[in-house]
DNA sequence: CTGAAAGCGCTTACAG
DNA sequence: CTGAAAGCGCTTACAG
């Protein structure tokens, strides 16, 4: 029974606290579960037992015997950005919250086959089921990589894929900005867009599409990386250019690498250019000037897409407070599957009124 | 064989392979494993099936069967830090490389017993092994928590423990940003905290080192929170003495509240005071004035732990291409045991000579 | 090359 | 209340 681990160390196993307890496996195994119909005498021997040999029940033959790992697995790419860390954050503590556990793997690419292998890696260790983070940052089509097997939920920028989602609403925030800027008098809003396949850059979208309602010129987008030095470059290339008067980055990194080259050609914000970003970052409000931004809820996102998860198991639904199954057990509401999270315009000062002509 | 999943999906088995390659579970096994001693006919059949049926093994019952899961566990309090988030990355790819993948727990509050949770739970996957970040923001003691059973590694701000860590060199690096201030001519550095335990504060102890060394005068260090909004209230108290030219503040983003703070009152960075931060922030070179800092490569920390632990464990020692074994097996170096990561000062424009007296 | 058997560490009916 | 047995999905000697 104690047997070495790759370690080295030795593990001891319920049989051990069986014999030490002079009991059965059984009954260790009842103990371990609740302790129903294991006589009080029994019990306290077990309890020693367990206490001397500083037995821990392993983890996975438990998930392997009842078919269930409460555990999470998340997959992303662009882990280091600031959505993905801070959904990270959110998805594992309300994880904690409810009793899961969390896994990580990113893809070593963006490419299909290393996409599939981290979603199958995921899925092996029979995971509660997957939180697929930005799929629509990959340059695949979503429906090529599910369904997988099991339950799963994406959060996306924008509401496409209909089922278990939870979305951004990117689109709609680039449209809010966008329009913000519009409203100041600035005759045209520039775009440096972050490097995610033009179909699914919602922000741009959003962009183009309040440019569009308001019979505004539509300027190129500037397609940047996504270091903010990429955005500096830009920024210096678009000083040379009296015309820009407004430009909205596809972020706040990027917006804040603008900001330092544009500066670094003598233009000042936002007095000669306005400049707003997206996402709020933790520091955006500290920056000089403040940037005006899109408010993006993160955390949020990650907690509710652990709910939106869970709520596709069947151990893991919570009647008790929240009524979301009915009489039946079926879904009461579509709405239930997936989820919107508003952005949320922040006025800060590296916005204005465009100079008067010339 | 086909069982249901908590999900309600069927999982396929390898005896449902077996029975539609028509052949036996342990040649199924085998060919999964290498294909050796596995005709190649059968293979044909074996491959088929699996493909038919989409099988995948079950990396639970793998795990189980051969006393080793491929997967590191890392436990990090302040996971939304910059030093938690970037070591994580390095921690990620540097597993992915090795081939192991990696779960992650993040106890719900600094106290010991949740502490221990998480510890326990993160080994009670029988993982290849535990990396701890930053044990010693813990308000308890270190050697409270260990031995666990199984190989671990600790990311330190400063080598305490002895053995299987890697360290930041924190003081070393408190203690030169707090030189370099001084030998801009100012009389002291006041020092904005991090919300750290002052006994393992390192970037605090080198900085009052650096002080007792060169015989300056030693203001109470201020702490602050992670908050860098709690910096800017400082920074506006700070403003008020004319005696502070120099601030080192614990981490970037503190010195970038701190600078707002300090404009709010109508000082000047750095003409009137000089601001120093800790970590080279990736946004720190943007900042209006670049932030003067310490360079952390926490990216390189996350990838070497993994080394580190990994080199613990038989089955992934790499003799191939290090030697990090000798003829015997034994471990050559005992430097191989824990790693210095050492800082490096980057001089940007938020520090500067102080004002000529009145 | 191939299959039957035993075993990994647990849990869950099933008989007492 | 309690133990023996079967089983989770795999792997690993062991005999052919």
């Amino acid at each position: 029974m104690t047997k070495m681990r790759a370690s080295g160390k030795k593990s001891v196993s319920i049989k051990d606290v069986a014999k030490l307890a002079g009991v059965s496996v059984s009954s260790v195994s009842r103990y371990l579960n609740g302790g129903s119909n294991v006589s009080p005498a029994s019990q306290k021997k077990i309890a020693q037992a367990i206490e001397t040999l500083n037995y821990r029940p392993s983890a996975l033959a438990r998930a392997l015997v009842r078919e269930i790992n409460p555990a999470i697995a998340v997959v992303t790419i662009n882990s280091s950005q600031l959505g993905p860390t801070q959904m990270l954050g959110g998805i594992e503590a309300r994880a904690r919250e409810r009793g899961a556990s969390i896994t990580i793997s990113v893809p070593e690419t963006d490419r299909r086959e290393d996409i599939l292998n981290s979603l199958h890696m995921a899925a092996d260790q029979n995971p509660l089921g997957i939180i697929f983070m930005y799929p629509d940052m990959v340059d695949e089509n979503i429906s090529d990589f599910f369904p997988l097997e099991g339950p799963y939920v994406m959060v996306t920028g924008q509401q496409t894929m209909g089922a278990h989602e939870v979305s951004l609403c990117d689109q709609e925030g680039g449209e809010i900005i966008t329009r913000y800027l519009l409203s100041l008098g600035h005759k045209t809003v520039y775009h440096v867009a972050v490097p995610v396949r033009l179909e699914y850059n919602r922000r741009l979208q959003g962009w183009r599409k309040a440019l569009e309602n308001t019979g505004s010129y539509i300027p190129d987008p500037i397609i940047c990386g996504w270091d903010p030095e990429d955005a500096r470059e830009i920024g210096r290339r678009l000083a040379l250019n009296d015309d820009v008067t407004a430009v909205f980055a596809g972020n706040d990194e990027l917006a804040i690498g603008l900001i330092s080259g544009l500066r670094d050609m003598g233009k000042r914000v936002p007095d000669d250019v306005s400049v707003a970003g997206f996402d709020d970052h933790p520091l955006s409000g500290f920056w000089d000037p403040g940037l005006t931004t899109i408010h993006q809820e993160f955390i949020r996102a990650g907690r509710e897409s652990v709910d939106l998860l869970l709520r596709q198991i069947p151990q893991y639904q919570e009647n008790p407070d929240g009524g979301i199954t009915d009489a039946n057990g079926d879904e009461t509401e579509i709405s239930k599957k997936s989820l919107d999270i508003h952005g949320k315009l922040i006025i800060r000062n590296s916005t204005g009124a465009p100079r008067q002509e010339k």
